[in-house]
DNA sequence: TGTACATCAGTGAACGCGCGTTCACTGATGTAC
DNA sequence: TGTACATCAGTGAACGCGCGTTCACTGATGTAC
């Protein structure tokens, strides 16, 4: 059952192209622009029309260069995906503060705020992450795993608790329970623009949200 | 603030070709099979792959003979879609039945085993759609939103009533609530294989969907 | 019942286009002395 | 400081392929008499 983390940790510095040889900062200034192309294009145009061709002349370059930092446009996204989920890792650490009372709550709008700002800025990208996953590639079902795989145990564990101290009852499933916080925060979150339509802020979606993942994961309504 | 349905009733009789020529029964014949196709390979090879030259062969037929019948590939997976929400519809009616005691918790599992049911057969075209729809186009947005109002609000309608009798704090806001139990449905439930690497079968998600949405709307424990 | 004609339905074959991909080459940058 | 050379990085141009799309045509089915 132990699923072990399928990311092997990326020092910048040992970014290499695709036939190894370590790149200058010529070079990554380069792939870092195909990536920044490949992110803006996928923003506005949508996963199905992105291609390498359009990727490269976005980022002023060719699209031999392309293929010399990535395998294909999927190598590309994997990337971007890769950075959305660093980017994200602080959240998983406030996970680890108290959830015990009023300061429970705060916990638990805390990584609500963080998975909004999130999916704001890289909604686009998870998004992408999510389709290739549910399509069957293999990496990005690993990719996304490692990033929910965290905060899933987190969550459980608090569960399983709250469970002992007979708060949850024992029907709860807690990695389910976890689970389903993370659809709504990926969930949710990522349709949030339609939501507003029908008189939803930003503050509802964060307080009310809060208030479910607290209750979940605690058993107690907020006092 | 109110949103109209956008979705003009389809009887069946009424189909045309896109020329507007109504179709004998030979033509629905292929018109279906074109429809099986396209919903087979979106199965099997994913949404970025599918053609419409995959799709009429697969159908055994010609792709003149698909524009015959749709605009192009979208508005084929556009008509699967309004498929597989009318199969849907019972669904809404289950959810007027009621919410106290013990039967509200039988209420709340009937709406999650129909969920269920619903990914199961037609999560690939779900995640199309839902994918076509987050990339803006705007008939999918209006598809999923009239497949997700009607329980959208009535879920909204029972939380409200549990706050004026308190059993619902009235920090949470009704409609974003109702639309944080559809995320858990529609993403949780559609992500569900990866579930089952982590030990949760299929009864511990209903069991456990069951009582965060029959908590959520009531804003009781299931006694 | 048979024949002629009208309409329904399907398609072969072609068109152009743009994509993914590669290779041999050029230009840019760094380094030794 | 200048020159020669090594290595790094980028690309022009081409290839083949398969896709979307259309049109003029053929074949199938229904109907009038």
């Amino acid at each position: 059952m132990p699923i072990e983390a399928t990311l092997q940790p990326t020092r910048e510095s040992a970014l290499v192209d695709q036939n190894g040889r370590v790149l200058g900062p010529r070079a990554l200034n380069t792939r870092r622009r195909l990536l920044d192309s490949t992110s803006q294009l996928l923003r506005s145009s949508g996963f199905r029309e992105l291609s390498v061709v359009d990727v490269a002349k976005s980022a002023g370059t060719s699209p031999a260069t392309f293929y010399q930092y990535f395998r294909d446009i999927n190598d590309a996204i994997y990337e971007l995906a890769r950075e959305a989920m660093a980017s994200h890792e602080p959240t998983i650490e406030i996970i680890d503060q108290t959830w015990v009372g009023e300061a429970g709550l705060v916990t638990a709008r805390k990584i609500i705020e963080a998975f909004v700002d999130l999916w704001e800025r890289y909604g686009h990208v998870l998004r992408a992450r999510d389709q290739l996953a549910a399509e069957g590639h293999e990496r990005f079902v690993a990719l996304r795993f490692d990033a929910l795989r965290p905060i899933l145990f987190h969550l459980s564990d608090q569960i399983t608790g709250a469970q002992e101290s007979r708060d949850v009852p024992a029907e709860i499933h807690p990695i389910t329970a976890a689970a389903a916080m993370t659809a709504i925060l990926e969930r949710l979150v990522g349709a949030y623009p339609y939501l507003e339509q029908l008189g939803a802020t930003r503050d509802h979606l964060v307080e009310t949200c809060s208030l479910i993942l607290y209750r979940t994961v605690t058993g107690r309504n907020a006092s």
